[in-house]
DNA sequence: CACCCTATCGGGTGAATCCCTGAAATCGCC
DNA sequence: GGCGATTTCAGGGATTCACCCGATAGGGTG
């Protein structure tokens, strides 16, 4: 019997992609949903095998949508279509119950896989994601592990500001070789190298304001 | 002979949407792009009769892709995908001479009526999009002057992306030293002197998403 | 035509960034 | 007590950035 898919997406034309591209593969799409309650709704009545649901939803988003569904359908395996790296977001995803986390720009390569791998209890993650979240999740860490001192925490919001190396050592009291490192440290970390990179990370996660 | 369409969407899967609905529906999509650039490129070699074109797109966006394209195919028919109604955009996309403008909450339904609606010369507009700003676009009225230049707008784009000043100059395929130029004109007019600054402007007005 | 804006290209300088290596002191935790 | 993480500091090198100076060329405006 074929796999069983609900969708939901606010947006049809990416309704009507995930439709076309799951229907070529043989999957079988049994619902349609255009916000988290209507997804909540249908996987209640019709059980599916898989939710395929976007994170940006009007009243109610992927996520709490995805936590709703697992309590109300335990066997169905979801997973998230977003549009943006948000590594919080991730996080909360996982906590959530969800088996996959794929990004909309290389969704159409990697739904198949995906589906496939969560069917047999895995969890498949795009490409793109924060190296360390990731494979702080894959190795059962504490995810609280992966996030960043206080300290790294302080030098990016400083960074994020515009303050110079230089600057970021002056207003801590340390010397520039030590704020270079704790730079350098959350880079490795976020895996993101440049400093454009990092202003649009403190901004997603709330460290500073754009 | 059917229409041909180019798409550009940095995502897979609004791509694939777009294809399945309008080969559905007799159109021929001849080439896709997933960034504004590639989207100039295909334009200029295939000289479609639609382009469809995704606004937000990394490297170039799609109203500056759209300006583009009216130089180098001017017969091609532009219609623009969004997710917001931001009525800066729309007038922005009016004045670089694009003739439809659909949210994507409804270009399923729209999207066939918009690209005959064009085809024939006219406008298609979604519902949802406000209905002053077409006026007064439409009466040569003049909103808010833009500070930056068109080709400033797009070195900023891509400083905020991350890409170094050389990367910024291969993409637009000018020397380094014109795009470090550019850089200076734009941190001279906005009176922001550091790559941080850079981006906050860019994620607050639009041109990048955080 | 003169003027201004935009876009293009160059030389040069000093600062800053990015990346590599290494190391020592402190603290929490098992 | 040892283990890991954090925080601290350092040298050196390749690259990039920010700003200074200059120039040419086209478009539009008064």
């Amino acid at each position: 019997m074929a796999i069983s898919v609900v969708l939901a997406d606010d947006h049809q034309i990416v309704r009507q992609g995930v439709r076309a591209l799951l229907e070529r593969r043989g999957f079988e799409v049994v619902g349609e949903a255009e916000d988290g309650n209507e997804a909540v709704r249908l996987a209640t009545r019709l059980l599916p095998d898989i939710a395929v649901l976007d994170i940006a939803m009007p009243s109610l988003n992927g996520i709490d949508a995805a936590r709703e569904i697992r309590r109300v359908s335990p066997d169905t395996r979801i997973i998230l279509l977003t549009m943006l790296t948000e590594d919080h977001r991730l996080v909360e995803a996982l906590r959530a119950g969800v088996s996959g986390y794929l990004l909309k720009t290389r969704a159409a390569e990697d739904l198949e896989i995906a589906i496939r791998e969560v069917r047999r209890g895995g969890v498949y993650l795009s490409q793109g994601l924060s190296r360390d979240v990731v494979e702080a999740y894959l190795n059962g860490k504490s995810l609280a592990a992966v996030e960043l001192s206080t300290r790294e925490r302080q030098v990016l919001q400083l960074v994020a500001e515009g303050k110079t190396t230089k600057e970021v050592a002056s207003l801590l009291g340390v010397s520039v070789k030590t704020a270079e490192s704790h730079r350098t440290h959350i880079m490795a970390k976020l895996d993101i190298h440049d400093t454009a990179g990092l202003v649009r990370y403190a901004i997603r996660n709330g460290i500073i304001q754009p």
